[in-house]
Order: C-alpha cells, then sequence, then structure tokens
RNA sequence: GCUGAUGUGGUGGAAUGGCAUACACGUUCGCCUUAAGAGCGAAUGCCCAAAAGGCAUGUGGGUUCGACUCCCACCAUCAGCACCA
C-alpha cells in the first residue's frame, strides 16, 4: 500500500462530507438527543492552536456520540460585536463590519482544515441584525418587568477608550484591551438588575447540574452573600454583620462619596475634608488598591453610640466603600483588623467588646455582586432600543420597529462621545408616542449581553417571529455538555445563567439551569512552557502543523497530551511527530489482515473487547487521552502478531474514527469498499470475552508484594486451595521461613496476605 | 487574607484502597543505510559492577492486612477574588 501522505486525503474527504451533509441533524427528532456545545469565538481573524483544542477535542465526543447512535447537535458561530473589530477600523480604516464578516469567512474556511463535524446551517453570527434584533427584544422585556433600568453609579473608566468598563475587563487597574490606567467616574449608564438574581444564582450545596466544584465555588464569592443589620446612630445608617458587638464601636467612618459629609463636617475641619476627598477622587482603581496605608480624616462631629450611649467621632476614609452597605461603618477596631490598623494610626480608642450586645436595628442581606453594566460608548454593539422625548421623556422602541439597525456610516474615532451620536441622522427620530422630533440612545450593549443567549438561538436561528420556538427549546436544552475557558467563571457563564432564569419567569422555558454539564479545559502553552503570544514569539501555527502532520495528527495529539479538563502543558513537536507515527502504523497495518478472528483466539479477542471498554468508557468521562493510550497499547498487541483479522482492524478503525477522521475514512473505503465510517455503528463490547480463565493473584507477606501467581478461576473462590498455592510459591517460601503466620488476609481475585 | 485546584521518572502523564511509574516523548545501545533522516529491535525511577536486596508518589503523622489513593497538620505551586464591614 502506498504511503500515508495526509494532506492528499484530508482535504478530499473534508470537501465530500461537506457535500454529502454528513452531520446534518433533524432537530424534530429529540428522543436520543445529545446537544453539545463549545463557547463560540470571537472573530479575529486567525484560527490558532488555541482554537483547535478548544474545539477538535470536544468534536472527538460530538462524533462518538453520532456513531453511538445519539442525535447529535453541534453547532458554531461567532460572538461578533466588541471592540477589536472597532479599534482595526481606527488603524486600518476598514469598517468593523467589513473587517469583521471578512475574518469570519477566514476563520470558516481554517475551522474545516480541522475535519469537525459541526452543524454550521445553524451558525449564529452575533452582529447581524437577525441575531441582535433580539438581543434589543430581551432588553424591552427587561425594560418592562424593571430588571433593566437608567442609573448612575459610580464606574470603572477607561480614559482612552472613552468607555465604562465591566470589573471583569479591569485587570490589575488598567483596561483589558489598551492597558491604559482605569479611573472611577459618577456615570449614568444602563444596568440589568443582577441584584434581584443573586439569591437564585446561588449554587447549593448539591446541585442538580454537574458543574466543577471551581466555578460553583468562584461565583458564589462573587456573588458574595452576607446576613446583617442596619443599625442607626443619630441618623448614620451603618451595615453590620457582628451587631454582638457595637458595644466597642468607638468611632464611625463615611465612604469619601457619602452623602451626609457635609452634614458633620465643622467649620475648622472643612478644608482637610475636602482636600481630603478630592484626593482620593483622583486616585486611580490601581491606586487605591495598591496603596493599602490606612488614611482618613476627621469631620470634628460625634454621634451617639447606642448600646454605650458614649459620643463617638465621626471619620471619613476610603477603606469604606460606597457601592457597599450603606457606604458607611461602624468601627470596632478590637474585633476587625481593619479597623484596628486605622484606629492605632489615628490614635482612636480601642475597647473590648463583650460580644452579647443586642442593638435595635433591622436585618439585611448584602451582595458583594451589584448589578450589570451594560452601556458602552461604542460604535460596534447592538444599540440599545430606547429613544429620547422632549415631551414624554424615555419611550421605548415599539416591537414591531425592532430592530434599531446599527447605521453603517459613523465616525467611530473615540472624541469623547459616543460615536453614534456622530450619525445625525440615524438619532433624528419622531417619538413613537407623540411623534414630534425625538432622538435615539446612542449607547451600545455590553457584548456579553450577545453571548448570554446564544444557544437557545442556535436551535432556531432564522426565527424572524419569535426569539425561538418554546418546543424545539423545551426538547433541546439544557445543552448536555458545556466546554469552555475557566475564564468565564464569573462573566459569561454566569450572566448566561441570569438569562436563563429571566427567560423562565418570563415562560419561555421550563427550566433554570442551561447546562447539565460543564467543562472548563485546560491551556495548551507554547513550546517555552509560557503562555502563547505574539510578543513572545512561541506561537505554534496550526496551519503550519497541519500542512506537515495533518488535521488528524494534531487532533490526536491535543487529545492525548493530558487530560481535558485542567491541564496546562506547553506544547512538544516530537509529542506530535509520536502521534504520527501512531497513524503511520495503523496504515501500515492494513497490510498484515488476513483471514477472520479464530473463534478460539481468546487473547485476541479479550485485547479488542477491553480496548472497546476502555475507550468507550475513557471518552464517556472526558479521558480522551488514556483512551488515546489504550488504542496505542492495543496497537503494540496487533503489531507483534505477523496476522491480524478483518474484525481486529475494522475495530481498530471504528474506536479511531472520531479522533482521527479523515485516515479512519480513507483506510474504511480501502478495506470496505464502504463509505462513511462516520455513520457506522460504534463497537460494543462484549463482558463475556473479557472473562480470562486464569487470573494473577498478588500474593505478599506483611503487605509487601512477593510474588504474582496465576489462579485458574474456578478455584477462586476456595480459600484454602488459595492459601496452599500463596505457600507453595518458592519466593514467597523464602519470606515465610522460620516465621509463623498469625493470619491470612484473602481479597477474593485480587489479594492474598501473609502476616508472620 | 479568603476560595478553589494541583504536587508521581529527565518531560507530558497513568493508576482513586490491592504488582506505582501504563501510554508517549526524550536519552543510550544495536540493526539497516554510501551518508543523513526515517524505520526496526533492546534498555531506561533511584542506590548497587551485577545479582540479591533496599529506597521512592511534596513533608510529617494517622486509619488499614495493605495507602499515590482515605483522614489530620504543614509546605510549595498555579488560578480566581480581595480594605465587602
Amino acid at each position: 500500500m502506498k504511503k500515508y501522505i495526509p494532506s492528499d486525503i484530508e482535504p478530499k474527504w473534508q470537501k465530500k462530507w461537506e457535500e454529502d451533509r454528513l452531520y446534518e441533524v433533524d432537530l424534530s427528532d429529540a428522543v436520543r438527543r445529545q446537544y453539545i456545545l463549545i463557547e463560540f469565538s470571537y472573530p479575529s481573524g486567525d484560527l490558532h492552536m488555541g482554537h483547535w483544542f478548544a474545539f477538535a477535542v470536544p468534536d472527538i465526543l460530538a462524533r462518538f456520540r453520532r456513531m453511538q447512535g445519539y442525535n447529535v447537535f453541534f453547532p458554531n458561530g461567532f460572538d461578533a460585536f466588541g471592540l477589536p473589530a472597532e479599534n482595526a477600523a481606527i488603524k486600518k480604516g476598514i469598517h468593523p463590519r467589513d473587517w469583521t464578516l471578512s475574518n469570519i469567512e477566514k476563520m470558516k474556511q481554517q475551522f474545516k482544515t480541522m475535519g469537525a463535524s459541526f452543524n454550521w446551517e445553524n451558525e449564529v453570527i452575533t452582529c447581524l441584525p437577525e441575531y441582535y434584533k433580539w438581543n434589543q427584544w430581551i432588553f424591552l422585556k427587561m425594560l418592562g418587568k424593571g430588571i433593566a433600568y437608567r442609573g448612575k453609579a459610580l464606574a470603572n473608566w477607561c480614559p482612552n477608550c472613552q468607555t465604562v468598563l465591566a470589573n471583569e475587563n479591569v485587570e490589575a487597574g488598567k483596561c483589558w484591551r489598551c492597558g491604559t490606567e482605569v479611573i472611577q467616574k459618577q456615570v449614568e449608564q444602563w444596568f440589568l438588575k443582577l441584584t434581584e438574581y443573586a439569591d437564585r444564582l446561588l449554587w447549593k450545596d448539591n446541585p442538580i447540574v454537574d458543574w466543577p466544584k471551581a466555578v460553583r465555588e468562584g461565583q458564589n464569592n462573587w456573588i458574595g452573600k452576607s446576613e446583617g443589620m442596619i443599625l442607626d446612630f443619630d441618623g448614620v445608617e451603618v451595615f453590620t454583620t457582628r451587631p454582638e458587638t457595637t458595644d466597642g464601636a468607638t468611632f464611625l467612618v463615611l465612604a469619601p462619596e457619602h452623602s451626609m459629609i457635609g452634614k458633620f463636617t465643622i467649620a475648622e475641619n472643612k478644608n482637610d475634608v475636602d482636600s481630603y476627598i478630592k484626593q482620593v477622587k483622583n486616585k486611580t482603581e490601581l491606586e487605591r488598591k495598591e496603596g493599602r496605608e490606612k488614611t482618613g480624616v476627621f469631620t470634628g462631629s460625634f454621634v451617639k453610640n447606642p448600646v454605650s450611649n458614649k459620643e463617638i467621632p465621626v471619620w471619613v476614609a476610603d477603606y469604606i466603600l460606597m457601592g457597599y452597605g450603606t457606604g458607611a461603618i461602624m468601627a470596632v477596631p478590637y474585633a476587625d483588623e481593619r479597623d484596628k490598623e486605622f484606629a492605632e494610626k489615628f490614635d482612636l480608642p480601642i475597647i473590648k467588646t463583650s460580644f452579647k450586645a443586642k442593638p435595635q436595628g433591622k436585618q439585611k442581606v448584602n451582595y458583594h455582586i451589584h448589578d450589570w453594566s451594560i452601556s458602552r460608548q461604542r460604535y460596534w454593539g447592538t444599540p440599545i432600543p430606547v429613544i429620547y422625548c422632549d415631551t414624554d421623556g424615555m419611550v421605548s422602541v415599539p416591537e414591531k420597529d425592532l430592530p434599531v439597525e446599527l447605521p453603517y456610516e459613523v465616525d467611530y474615532a473615540p472624541k469623547g462621545k459616543p460615536p453614534l451620536a456622530t450619525a445625525e441622522d440615524w438619532v433624528e427620530v419622531s417619538c413613537p408616542k407623540c411623534g414630534k422630533s425625538a432622538k435615539r440612545e446612542v449607547e451600545t450593549m455590553d457584548t456579553f449581553v450577545d453571548s448570554s443567549w446564544y444557544f437557545f438561538r442556535y436551535l432556531d436561528p432564522k426565527n424572524s417571529q419569535q426569539i425561538f420556538k418554546k418546543e424545539v427549546v423545551e426538547k433541546w436544552l439544557p445543552l448536555d455538555i458545556y466546554f469552555g475557558g475557566a475564564e468565564h467563571t464569573l462573566g459569561h457563564t454566569l450572566y448566561s445563567r441570569f438569562f436563563t432564569k429571566f427567560f423562565h419567569d418570563l415562560g419561555l422555558i421550563s427550566f433554570e439551569e442551561y447546562a447539565r454539564k460543564r467543562v472548563n479545559r485546560g491551556l495548551i502553552l507554547g513550546p517555552d512552557g509560557q503562555k502563547m503570544s505574539k510578543s513572545r514569539g512561541n506561537v505554534v501555527n496550526p496551519d503550519e502543523q497541519v500542512k506537515s502532520y495533518g488535521a488528524d495528527a494534531v487532533r490526536l495529539y491535543l487529545a492525548f497530551i493530558g487530560p481535558y479538563a485542567g491541564t496546562v502543558a506547553p506544547w512538544d513537536n516530537s509529542g506530535l511527530n509520536g502521534v504520527y507515527h501512531f497513524l503511520q502504523r495503523v496504515w501500515g497495518l492494513a497490510d498484515k489482515i488476513g483471514s477472520n478472528l479464530q473463534g478460539n483466539d481468546l487473547e485476541a479477542r479479550r485485547m479488542m473487547h477491553k480496548t472497546i471498554k476502555r475507550v468507550t468508557e475513557d471518552i464517556e468521562a472526558n479521558k480522551f487521552n488514556t483512551a488515546v493510550a489504550g488504542m496505542m497499547e492495543w496497537l503494540n498487541y496487533l503489531s507483534r502478531k505477523d496476522q491480524i483479522s478483518q474484525d481486529e482492524y475494522r475495530t481498530l478503525l471504528f474506536l479511531l474514527a472520531p479522533f482521527a477522521p479523515h485516515i479512519t475514512e480513507e483506510l474504511w473505503e480501502k478495506i470496505s469498499q464502504k463509505y462513511s465510517i462516520h455513520q457506522a455503528s460504534w463497537p460494543v463490547f462484549d463482558e463475556k470475552s473479557l472473562e480470562e480463565e486464569e487470573l494473577p493473584l498478588i500474593v505478599q507477606v506483611n503487605g509487601k508484594v512477593r510474588d504474582v501467581i496465576m489462579i485458574q478461576k474456578d478455584i477462586i473462590s476456595n480459600k484454602e486451595v488459595i492459601e496452599k498455592k500463596g505457600k507453595g510459591s518458592v519466593k514467597v517460601a523464602k519470606y515465610l521461613e522460620g516465621t509463623s503466620v498469625k493470619k491470612i488476609v484473602y481479597i477474593e481475585g485480587k489479594v492474598l496476605n501473609f502476616i508472620v
């Protein structure tokens, strides 16, 4: 047989599978369904190794389930709104829409070289009006229920991007996109009321869905529920989780943004207080986080401690945050580390608390999580469907007028005002209520809105009447498995849970969790063990690897490198060469096919069924690495034989098909003249064939292994005979000599242990 | 500081109460080859010339006939959060 040259066979089969629509799914049939999903990608225009790891390995599971007879839905799409498109446009003068759509085309071509079995016919691209129309529809529903609202809050503001940033987008005090230092600024913006759902988003101890503990705990910490009390100190409300320590409260601290500072500040302290507040305002997020040294200023006033009845001083300090609780605390330096540090620095009294105080107050639950600010002063996003009218105020765009399409011609250079404001013809609109001239909202939505519900839309992407058909969604969701990156623990996966619960409350769906199982994948590093990055020059280009070794080898290597969840391993080119070698040996093994498997060749039969069992169970547990190892072991066994059977070779191809779809299709055609191996049935192992008539038994003396003896299966339960056999072993006898056996432990079929 | 995860050969890793180091890479030796590469075969945890034997799964303890695996304490690394009252 001619040599295995991947580039000769891979494009050929990819084209044929596409023409034959081999993986097309019938969504009306959900009896045995599997909805397998990977977080969709941002269309950066280049498919890197991270994408291969993210998409090619779960494709193994999708193909495996299909061969098992499941109706598999495995869609893909693009998270296509967002800043990079706009930045590229500013830099290169290409329109964000053109840049994005051409990148999508390019990436889809690259995706095809992977040989993955995606349902592209259900593709979702979030920057197209047929998708974002429904973002706007959801927004209006939220507005109607009071879940979306206009509010003012201190926000992370990037002076360079001229936009509000979510906490998740601030990295070490800097903007995640441009690296500029983020400052705090009071801004009016659109919010989604995450806090209303905080309690329901908290994970219980034994959740009904299988999500990693790291994700559940991470989300719970982020939500940060704490139960306490609101106490009144002469009109100042404070929040405390330790009301029993109120007798030890020796001063009061207000956040620098607190509204009652003016009331408490006496004339001679006014200058000091004002200059302190000014100084705090000018601090960047980074300075506030790094400068842990306590600072503060005395207002000059006192309030009465309701428990001790003592007059205590009122201070202003930036270690108290306006965004949490009431923005004011009673300081108990005896019980609280931070208060103690402050008291020591400013020489304030520290008195012992009895921990028995019972102040008057009302119970209060506080959350660390804030409402979600979705306003973005940028162009490339979903327009918020709201109109401002001088007469009627803020008016929703009527549902029939959706989508509010993003205008093509705008000046999207950052100028301190939102780019959409420059599209004057678009901004000018007549009020839906009174018909007089009015103006459109010029802010766009955070792209995390787009990705919060895209897996619903995959099921009905072309529906122009409804967000989705309820019947289809009820049949196919929740997802059977959702693969993604650990970086989405606090952002995307939490927001999606929020949207799912909102959809539930709207009556659109009956379930409240959207994924039965979540798997956080690991990370492939550069060959130097560092994160792959262009600036480090350690990026491994998958296209080049595919050219030299083929997509099948790259897929197999990524599956083999370690357990899929959590492994962080460097790319190793000789490791890739190793699996390429394995594929070559599979190719060459076809020359050894002889007669059919002999009925009396029990060992060969056992090896085959053992491998089927192992590969099946390992794929089901997402242990792709050990599934590959199992096939390698079997290949080593088969290679030692002069001749192998049709049955063995076919089984090997079936097991390998999900991992290496091209080479197996080619070999399957060669040996059987059939097509396609990917529509064949997954082999089923036969328990009977796994049975052995002789079993190895470990013989120990004082718990140390001294010999392994073969035991006939029919005497396995006969302790006396086994003991005799064990004593009969020369190696064991050596250790029993001159000793007396105190006890004999026999665990049937596993171990025999002499205690001397 | 809090939360979570992880710790096994030169490397990626396997084994989740019963032969530690499967599988693969790398390395060494041999065969083949004009040569290189590829291919094929053998060896490869550590100590010991070898055998015999002993020692080894971050450290220390415990449970057990038996512990990489379960329990307790500690150390280290990684990730996320962090002046949250």
